[in-house]
DNA sequence: CAATTGTCCAGGGAAAACCCCAGAGGCGCC
DNA sequence: GGCGCCTCTGGGGTTTTCCCTGGACAATTG
């Protein structure tokens, strides 16, 4: 029963160190300072639990957990987040083998909830934060979930394309993206033009703060995405 | 020389209390657990330095901080945030007094910054920190300081509405208001229409991606400015 | 005082975003 | 097979946003 642990916090680090030092005894444990880092450590001592926080250098939480997963699917990975961003849940969801144990534990959290969860895992148990229940319940939803079209869409209007950028980067017709867009702006709940006599929005930036507000999106990821089409732009 | 901190997370708070105790010996120490109690036991007890986390529930820092400074304007001020935003920067320069001594640090410094900072502040001085010293020149900076009419431009497209409904909240024509963005944008160092070749963007959700990119705004902050102007759309 | 800067306002024009309608192909599911 | 869902497509429209030029006023600054 080795237990792995990456983050790029000091404190954090400590504080984890401690806590499972003296509530999940008798397990060696290994220190990693970033996601690259974890994944290498992971692959050499074969852990049966791996505590990652998704914010690292270098690689993130959740991509060190894809290449670990892909190695040692049986690993038990448990997330650890500053937030309840439906992102990383997303992302999460896709990675994690169908019955793979998991858990999502936020860092707010006390620490009667990290040995729970860490226990649950180790047993094969998933475990989610309270903080992200209804999160998850959205992304199962099938009037809210986003198609990964529509999600395409958003990033590209979260970064400012016009229509006509997006439809160049993605190769569709300008009529698709807004297609794409009128889809998106409904399941985000975005009163049209004509309905809803009062209140008026620009539906784009609309989109955008509402993607923000139930955390869809998040300024990290959408950095990536801008480096990742700018690059192909430029090509 | 009495000491006075506030921060609604257990495990931050009983880390900086540590700290304190370790390093800056022989000053009573008072915790507060949110931004009102912080103010309430300020006045109280009136201590000559005052560290207060920037996300409290009931009040927030800065809030606290202003209420606070309002009564005993001589007090110390060390805020301490997760982020470099700029929002925040922005606010407390506006709220300390000119000559009065304060601090900034973010939470992922090391024990020996905050223990300088605190010892900078006792003595009169203040204590930047270094993720944040690009961020304070930027906020001195002519050409790209907003003024806080464009500031509250950027907060309505921010929050998705049209020209129309902007120049109503705000008592405007839309001429005023597209005249605001525009200044907006080219402060934001955003390409027009027939400028820059190749990369077109749609410049009022482009405005927002590099709002939040720089910290100029975050979701917190239009969170707050959304129940405001909602209400009095209501009212 | 003059010069600068920020703000507001105007008209007219081009482009982008959004609206409604409808249809067709692909896909998985019962 | 029939059904629903997602996606792309088309035509033909309205509204919004953005552009340009230009003027007026107040406050600040040299």
């Amino acid at each position: 029963m080795t237990i792995l642990f990456a983050d790029d916090e000091d404190r954090d680090r400590g504080w984890l160190r401690n806590l499972l030092e003296e509530n999940v005894k008798d397990h060696p444990l290994h220190e990693a300072h970033d996601g690259q880092e974890a994944v290498e450590m992971a692959i050499k001592i074969k852990p049966d639990l791996v505590f990652l926080d998704i914010k690292m250098p270098n690689l993130s939480g959740i991509k060190a957990a894809e290449q670990i997963l892909e190695k040692l699917p049986s690993t038990g990975v448990i997330m650890l987040s500053n937030f309840s961003d439906e992102v990383y849940v997303r992302q999460l969801w896709k990675i994690v083998p169908p019955d793979g144990a998991f858990g999502y534990v936020l860092k707010n959290a006390s620490n009667e909830q990290v040995v729970e969860a860490c226990r649950a895992v180790l047993s094969g148990d998933c475990w989610i934060h309270p903080g992200i229940a209804r999160v998850i319940q959205r992304t199962q939803n099938r009037a809210t979930n986003l198609t990964s079209a529509e999600y395409e869409a958003l990033v590209c209007i979260s970064l400012g394309m016009t229509d006509h950028t997006i439809a160049k980067r993605l190769f569709l017709t300008e009529k698709a993206v807004q297609s794409r867009l009128k889809s998106l702006y409904a399941k985000l709940g975005i009163p049209g033009r004509g309905e809803s006599n009062e209140t008026e929005f620009n539906q784009r930036c609309r989109a955008v703060y509402l993607a923000n507000k139930r955390g869809l999106i998040n300024q990290q990821e959408l950095d990536e995405w801008e480096a990742k089409l700018g690059a192909k732009a430029g090509a």
